[in-house]
DNA sequence: ATGTTTGCAAATAGTTTGCATCCAG
DNA sequence: CTGGATGCAAACTATTTGCAAACAT
């Protein structure tokens, strides 16, 4: 899709998309989108602090924390395991998947028989071993959709 | 699978179980497990703890962390999003998906179109809304599996 | 008896919040 | 100028570690 513009168009689509939302331009916003999108390794927010703090003493990590949470509401990112929560443990040893709840945390089993029989991709199967694979659906469960109908951060209802 | 076990089996499997793995039975043991496996709700060590102080109060919740670690280690639950670690990005927009390495915590992008063209299960369709869905793959990156050939837990070469 | 397990305390780590200052628009 | 953004400090949450006491075997 857009994985393969060019650096510099990104950049200037960023500053665009900023303008658009209301976003102010600041030189830490724009280091730390420059670090991010450079990244193919999936940084945590320190990892992407670390990278930047060498070029940019002053900075500070909050920032990095929040700008970071910031694109993923932008939809210039997304946010991947782990997750930042407590970690959760299922008792349910039968083949099943997982719905989340990006409300409410809620975890929903459920049994699909054609999720199980997913084949692992030939060319990673070369390169790895798969110990385990599973399908995760997130969106909102039943409670969270009916107790409102804005999206997750026009959240002012609840 | 094994998830319509009796409640009594269960725990009767639990004892043979610990004792096969040298491991064991302490009251405590046996309250978290009961705990545990009483639950549908993929709790976390915090809830499971809340759980049983009432009827144990001198628990501690290390004990709680400690044993529900053990479980996923003997096999009797597993650990399910969130991962207790870190909150980690992705700017890579286009659609894919991760293969996670249990032991570096390297994830890898992938492209597979076949796990892009998954429906979603009817019986939850009608349930919630799903916003995004994904494919997770877990096990040894190219790296880690070299670098060893014992089993996760027994991890004395690296 | 002995070695694992537990409970407590402290250390560590990640994240969030409040607030005063700063700066982009 | 003004509101959003930043940096710092503190609060908070989750997790891990060290260690002495307790207990299952």
């Amino acid at each position: 899709m857009n994985s393969d513009k060019s650096y510099e168009k990104k950049l200037l689509e960023f500053e665009e998309l900023c303008k658009k939302q209301g976003l102010k331009m600041t030189p830490q916003r724009m280091a730390i989108y420059q670090a991010f999108i450079s990244s193919n390794d999936h940084p945590s927010a320190v990892q992407v602090f670390e990278r930047i703090k060498d070029r940019f003493p002053t900075i500070s990590l909050d920032t990095v924390n929040r700008t970071l949470q910031t694109f993923v509401e932008m939809g210039l990112g997304i946010s991947v395991e782990g997750s930042g929560e407590p970690r959760r443990f299922d008792p349910n040893l039968s083949k099943h998947h997982h719905f989340r709840c990006l409300r409410c945390r809620k975890i929903i089993d459920f049994y699909y028989s054609p999720y199980d029989e997913l084949t692992i991709p030939p060319t990673l199967e070369d390169q790895v071993i798969v110990l385990t694979k599973r399908v995760v659906l997130e969106g909102l469960c039943e409670d969270c959709k009916n107790s409102s109908r804005q999206t997750l951060e026009d959240d002012q209802e609840k």
